[in-house]
DNA sequence: TTTACAATCCCATGAAGATGGGATTTTAAA
DNA sequence: TTTAAAATCCCATCTTCATGGGATTGTAAA
């Protein structure tokens, strides 16, 4: 009896235990049918939301690999990875989603993602995707893996245009800087109406609604 | 007569052309017979140098693929990207090579690589490669997708260990999200006085007194 | 067992920001 | 030269944020 114990639990530890973060039921569910379906895999979580996730992790039930959406409920997918990845850096974290938008890819990458792939993919290659993390790969769509390639390459020139004025952008790095309208006022010697109505045509042309936006599209390189 | 000629340029023109530059003569007449063993893929050119390859190019006979090396004699294979790439920027070249080190990937990916295989791969993976390349992707032997992946991770190098909380540090993600303290409550299941509650904190331990500079030290990594 | 801190919640107030509506003058493009 | 932006300024209103003051509960180290 012990000994059966004991092989059982050895069995458990070799195999790859696997979380899913998906908020579509029918395909959460398809999905986990699948994975338990092959003998090395077993999936041990299916729920749909990071918070969940998070809140019914605890250290003796730690998956080795997690599938995940980017567009769940609550928090996005990519929080997600950054706050799993700081209690757990060791889990690999594969996104399984339909956005193909370099943002996504990057803004994954970025946090810590160890492989990206789309949701159209057979189920297969879901398959072959956790068996190549587990060879030192990074499994990747095609699709993907030639945007990210993309990113090295030589840019064409592509000057991107600010729709911003000279004096708009100067408001911007004021914006950027942290400093209330007063003091943009003060710096660019106008008034502070004058900031208020050159900000008021920032938003409007950039489509944001308030000044974290801008600081956020600043960084980004989108300004 | 006609009739066959034309048929036969036909054929030729959906193969996929290939030219391969490679100083292991060995190697590069094995992988050349390999190709033109396959229907749809002919071997246009087996060379030993960049200079070569480019000596004998002219516009009549581009080919679709190269195959190249890096460790070439002459100019080097990277050097050979910049070049191919600045002349006929349509070719796609994939890196076929001993070099796993990261120096070279990323060489050759920013000289305009389109693909990066170790020369270990048995041969029906060039083939996969080269229609994966076609399908839009970008054909990585798994080693080198990891360390691709690997360079958009976040450096842990020097473990800041942040003053912050957990709790505080979901906050800081909604304000860099551009959440409202209502928005941020919602999305952590608290009262929006909680939120404010754990913001003035956050306030003392940075420093601050405003969520501008929670998201420009977040951005700086600073948090 | 104190002590400290994290996490939760409540109230009140003043400051800063967002948004709507204007107006005038200067500058640059059609 | 007409027209369209850009740049300047003003006012009113509403929302959101910042900051002060609390309180309670639980946990974890000293």
């Amino acid at each position: 009896m012990v000994f059966t114990l004991n092989l059982k639990e050895l069995i458990l530890s070799i195999m790859i235990n696997i979380a899913l973060i998906e908020d579509d039921i029918e395909i959460g569910d398809a999905i986990r049918d699948y994975l338990n379906s092959i003998s090395e895999f077993r999936c041990v979580v299916n729920t749909d939301s990071v918070e969940r996730f998070l809140n019914h992790l605890n250290d003796d039930n730690v998956p080795d690999v997690i599938l995940m959406d980017i567009g769940l409920p609550g928090m996005s997918g990519i929080e997600g990875i950054k706050f799993i990845k700081e209690k757990y850096p060791d889990i690999d974290i594969i996104m399984l989603t339909i956005h193909y938008d370099s943002h996504h890819i990057f803004q994954s990458l970025c946090a810590g993602a160890s492989g990206y792939l789309l949701k159209n993919l057979p189920f297969p290659e879901i398959k072959q995707s956790i068996e190549m993390l587990y060879a030192g790969g990074a499994p990747m769509s095609p699709q993907i893996a030639r945007k990210v390639i993309h990113y090295f390459q030589p840019k064409k020139s592509k000057e991107i245009k600010s729709p911003l004025t000279s004096k708009e952008k100067e408001i911007v790095v004021g914006l950027v800087d942290g400093l209330s309208y007063k003091m943009i006022a003060d710096r660019m010697y106008i008034s502070v109406e004058t900031v208020r109505s050159h900000i008021k045509n920032i938003y409007k042309k950039l489509h944001v609604h308030n000044k974290a936006d801008v600081i956020r599209k600043s960084f980004h390189g989108e300004i």
